[in-house]
Parts: structure tokens; sequence; C-alpha cells
DNA sequence: ATGAAAGCGCTAACAA
DNA sequence: TTGTTAGCGCTTTCAT
């Protein structure tokens, strides 16, 4: 085992301290420090020194105690449900991103939609001094640890998810003018029996309230719930009346229902001639039983969904879709965050602007075409 | 403004710390400590009332702090090309979820495939103390700064690549092997004129070498080369000589190759009768070109691709593929690195076990025929 | 069984 | 312009 003539059998001297590159440089460690926090006053000839010393002996500051220090970490951390979902992953990379430019590093956690480890979570993170937090939180209603955070003087940023009553800035997509739209093109192309079919969480019972001239949905804004607004709101405005039967909203935890529903649809006296999917797990599944059942698309059918993916693209027809992007919304998530963390700390914090919008846009493909 | 009736009005009182419970149980800092890390004596009365304390101040301890004295942070690394792909963003799931079991967070950076990015990230990991390191690494020849990090005593394991002459271990799918096996189902179908379609980094040009009895590859394993491997030993155990025509390696920057090299192998006087894919790209834009030009899947052409993803079940025919699950990997990844955590650290540190290979299937459906 | 005190690496208020 | 020093919150000898 070789090992520099000379020097002692150190079993492994861990990295170079402030101290070393003192002494090496010849300077007391406080000179040190603020020739390289580049504050206070110092001769130019100390600082060549410094930085020579620093060169020689590839100091690195230790960022944590630069933490102990300074309560900054330059760490920031990412709630969401499963990391291994695309679209998580994509605001994951928007997030890293602003965070590269920020000089932080971002911490992940998953969730798995489970409010206790959400919690858990954020404990977790305050413990480690992050300076901020981006969440897709499980609950809108439940947010009492999240407040707690804020409180605690460490911002937070929902993506994808608005908390009722906080005071915290959310970034979210225009579902609901989104879904109006692309509703809206398919009565304007002549369907006057458009589907919904969507997901809902089984924490939010779907509040469906369909009246004779008026329908809404009960509860909070969410992407699902905003979704179905947005498609009530269309209906409406083109005078058509909603239908109980066209309407589906399937519990993320019962996937299996989401063709049943849709087979129910088909079914019908007089089955609809467009659907519209608002997510794409089930996009998916309507893509799937209606190439089963050999439904032509979009001579029998329309079809157009919420959320582009990559093989909306490969299948034949290509599908139309509505498209969010998740990078650009993790993104301003975390500008917005970053924004509040340089702000004076808490104070008035999160400012007025309780809320980002990130566009959606419409790729208009061939799975949609005319009422039959 | 709400304050407790006689608490000073301090403006954001932080966290309660363990002096805080020291003093609210009535016992000095170090016995606090020594019943939250529960060890040394204590007297049951002792115990009770520090519990006590720590409940009713809501104290969690400052992993920071801890991190300070114990060099211990409870962080780890994991340095990949670029989170939002599908492949890092499942093996991050994986590797989260053992950092959970071991009360662990995971700090995540992207290198863009970038030699530069990954030196500044790991040095930045060490920075932040983090406990070790799952990387996938740019180049399996420059890896200097990983040695660095093992040599300064923090454990690194290697996902998706093999470092060359590097004690470091590292975590593969046996893509050699399944390559061979994916192949040699072909063979037994009675196709001759099999395709290989692949990709390259940049940085290593493919040195094929094609003898008139023997092909072989230069270079290190790396799944892209090991697959070509796979497909070259599989042809020559079936007595078939390699052609060069039907081996297409495009470099990853130049995606639009893809097809182009696609276009000139349909074009040859003896065209292949079936494709081998080695990525999900390739099978993607293979797919892509054959649907485009009317080419019949298996009937003219057998598509067998690399790589399971979403829309290879929901196209006509489904096509059939070697899965490697990314998701076990950086499990597998994990949990060695926590393995290697637990050791003497360091002290001949990373065993014999350089290798874990993790196992590939063959989901066999519809893309695949007999040869015409 | 408990407490006093040192010290991890760094920054910054203060003194010189 | 530079150095001295206190202290961030925690763990862990060492004394008692």
């Amino acid at each position: 085992m070789a090992t520099e003539p000379g020097s002692r059998e150190r079993p492994r001297r861990s990295r170079p301290n402030i101290n070393d590159v003192a002494r090496h440089a010849g300077v007391s460690r406080a000179t040190a420090s603020r020739v390289l926090g580049g504050y206070g006053y110092s001769s130019q000839e100390v600082v060549e020194r410094v930085n020579q010393a620093v060169r020689e002996l590839g100091y690195e500051p230790d960022r944590i105690a630069r933490t102990m220090r300074s309560g900054k970490s330059g760490v920031i951390g990412f709630v969401c449900a499963d990391i291994s979902d695309a679209f998580f992953a994509s605001a994951m990379r928007g997030i890293c991103d602003v965070a590269r430019r920020e000089k932080s590093q971002v911490i992940v956690m998953n969730t798995d939609n489970q409010l206790s480890q959400e919690q858990d979570a954020t404990r977790v993170l305050l413990s480690h001094k992050v300076d901020g937090i981006v969440i897709t939180p499980v609950s809108v209603r439940e947010h009492g640890h999240i407040d707690a955070v804020t409180e605690g003087g460490v911002p937070v940023v929902s993506l994808d998810r608005q908390l009722s009553d906080s005071g915290i800035h959310s970034v979210v997509a225009d579902n609901e003018a989104a879904t109006t739209a692309a509703i809206d093109h398919l009565i304007g192309l002549g369907h006057r029996r458009i589907a919904f079919l969507g997901s809902t969480q089984p924490e939010e019972p779907p509040a469906l309230r369909i009246g004779r001239t008026r329908a809404s949905v009960a509860g909070p804004s969410r992407p699902s719930l905003d979704r179905v607004r947005g498609y009530l709101r269309a209906l409406s405005a083109a005078a058509i009346p909603a239908d109980r039967d066209l309407i589906a909203l399937v519990s993320l935890e019962e996937p299996e229902r989401r063709l049943e529903a849709l087979a129910a649809m088909l079914a019908l006296e007089h089955p609809p001639t467009a659907l519209f999917t608002a997510d794409g797990t089930m996009t998916k599944s309507a893509f799937h039983l209606l190439s089963e059942r050999g439904v032509a698309i979009p001579a029998e059918m329309s079809l157009l969904g919420f959320d582009d993916l990559d093989w909306t693209t490969l299948v034949r027809p290509r599908i139309s879709v509505v498209v969010q992007s998740s990078y650009d919304m993790g993104r301003a998530a975390a500008e917005e965050l970053f924004a509040q963390m340089g702000r004076p700390a808490g104070e008035g914090g999160n400012g007025q602007g309780r809320r980002t919008v990130v566009p959606t846009r419409f790729l208009e493909r061939e799975s949609v075409g005319v009422a039959r």
C-alpha cells in the first residue's frame, strides 16, 4: 500500500478545510473566509495567496458547515406522488434547471399520494434546512403541515394544485379554459353528444350536480375537477344540456372501471359521437378499447385527449390532444420559489400573485372529425 | 396578530433545539441527547421527562448539525443524464424506495451527458457530505473524478455502465446475453438477414471489425456496445456471417440519421427480413418509418426491440421487446450502495462482487413472425 | 446516572 | 487591512 513518503499514515485525511487554506496562505481563518466570501477588505496580495492556496489544496467549502452558520443550505425540496411518473419527472427537470442556475440542489420525496408520507416529507426536508419546497399536495384541504412550513419562514410553492384558503402560491395549467376550448372545438364540428371521461381522487367524491339548465361541480380547484368544469361550461355556452350518462369520473384506485365506464357509454341507445378523455391514462384506455372494438376513429368516434404522450403520435390515427408542459410548470414553480426566497423572508412573503397559470396548447392531429 | 400571552414578540423563533428540550425537561443537554440517541444510561424517569418535552415542543433534531458532528448526512446523490428520461426516472424511484427504508434522502443532479457537469456534480455532492453516490457515468474511461470520490471514503455505485479499471461496483442489465437470446429467437424463426439498429455515444466511435468468419466490437462494456456484441455472437453461433450493411450505429447526436439508416437498409438489394432495434428511440423511429412506408409488420418485416415503452402495447401489432427494469436496477444500485456504506468505511470497501446483473425479460407479442 | 465542555467548519461582529 | 473570537446545534468523551 503506497503512501506519500514521509507523510504520516493517516487513514483517510478528509478534505482540506479553511484552516488549511489559511495556514497554507499564511493568513488567518477570517481573512481566508473574507477572500472566499468576497466581502470586507483584503489586500490584493493576500487575495492572490489565498486563491493560490485554494487551488493547490483543492479546497472546496463544506456546505454543511456553511448551512450551520447561515441557515441557508442551498437545497430545495420537491415533494410529489411518484417521481417515476412522466409528469413529475419532467417537472423535476424544470425545477432542477432553475435550481442549477441558482446554485442549488434538489432533494426529491415521493408520497404515493399518502398524506402521512407527505407530512413526513415536509418534516424531513425542514430538518435538512431546505431553503424552500415545491410540492404537489395530496390534498388541497389538509395542508396544515404545509402552512407550518411557510410559517417557519420557508417558502412553499404548490405545483398543479391550488390550496384552498392559504397564502401559498400555486402553479397550474389553465385546465378549465383549455378544456372549454377543446370542447368548443368538438361542438364546432357538429358534435352534440360529447362524453367526458376523467379520473378522481378517492378523497374527493365527484359532487356533480346536473340541473335542468345548469350543471356544476362542487369542490375545490383541482385539475381533474377543473376539467369537468371546463366541459360543463362549454356545453352550457352552446346550450347543450349536460347528460349524466356521458360523464364518467373514475377513481384512480379502480383503473379497471375505466373500461367499464366507456363500454357503458358505447352501449347507450344514443352513444356519444366524441370522447374527451381528461387525462393520459384515460386516453390510453379509451384508445385501447376503441381499437379492440374496431370502432373507427374519427369516422365513428372522435377522440380528443388531455396530455400529450409519446404514443399519441405513433398510433393511427394520431391523437389530437391538449398539452400541458409539466417541464414549464416545474420551471415556473421553481422560479416563483426562488423569487420568494429572495424576498425579506416571509414578511408579506408570498405577495399578491397567488397563482401562475401555465398555458396549454391544442395539438390538432387526426383523431377528431365532424360529427356523423 | 395573536401571540402567546407573556411570550416576548420574537419575530420568528426558529424551531426548538436540544437546549430547549433539555431545559424543558430540567436536565442537561448531554442527558437529553443520550435519551434521544438511546445510548448510555439514563433513569426511567428522565427518559419520560425528555420524551414529554420533545412532544410538547414538537422538537425535531437538526440534521445539519448532526451531519456536522457525525460526518454522515443521511443523504445520497443520484447523478444521471436527465431525470426526465423514463429510464432514469424509474431508476430514481427505485433508489428512493431503498433510501426511504434506510432513512435517507436523495439529491438528483442532471449531467446532460456532459463530463464537465458530471464533475461539478460529484464535487457539489461531496461538499454536501453525501454518504454515497449512484451514478450513470458519461464516460466509462474518464472517471478520475469518480475515483476521487471513493478515495475520499464515499462509496459510489455505477448504474447501467461499467467503469473500466476501477474498483467501482456496477449494476447492469445482461445486455449481451439478452440480445443474443433475442436474435436467437429470430434465427429460430428462419430469419437470416437480421438488421441491428442501435445508438452510440459520440465519444465512442463504433469500432466494428467484421472479418470473414468473425466479427467483433472494440471498446469498453457499455449497454449499446454490449448489445452489438450479443447480436454478433448470436449470428456467429448460427454461422451467419455478419453483414456491415445490416448494422447501423447512429450517434445520439444525430437523431435524423436514424431514419436515413433504416431507409438505406430497406433500399438494399436484399433487405433484411427482421429488425432488431437496440433501444427505445430506435424502436420508435423504426416503427414510425415502417408505418409510414406501409411495410406490414410482421408479414413483410419482423420488429423486435430493446426496452418496453408504453406505446409498444398500444400500436398494432404490439411490439415484442426485451425489457429491462430500470426500477430494479435503481433498487439494486441503492442496495449495493447502502451495503458499502455499512462496511468498515472504504477498507477493502467494494468487496469482490464488482458487478450486479439485473435480469431482462423477453416479452413476446405480435411484431415478430417467421421469415418470408 | 448525570453534567460540563470540547469541537465539527464556517462566518461575521468586533478589536486592533 | 487583518486577526481574534463567539457560536450555529449536536454528540460524546470525561469527570463527577
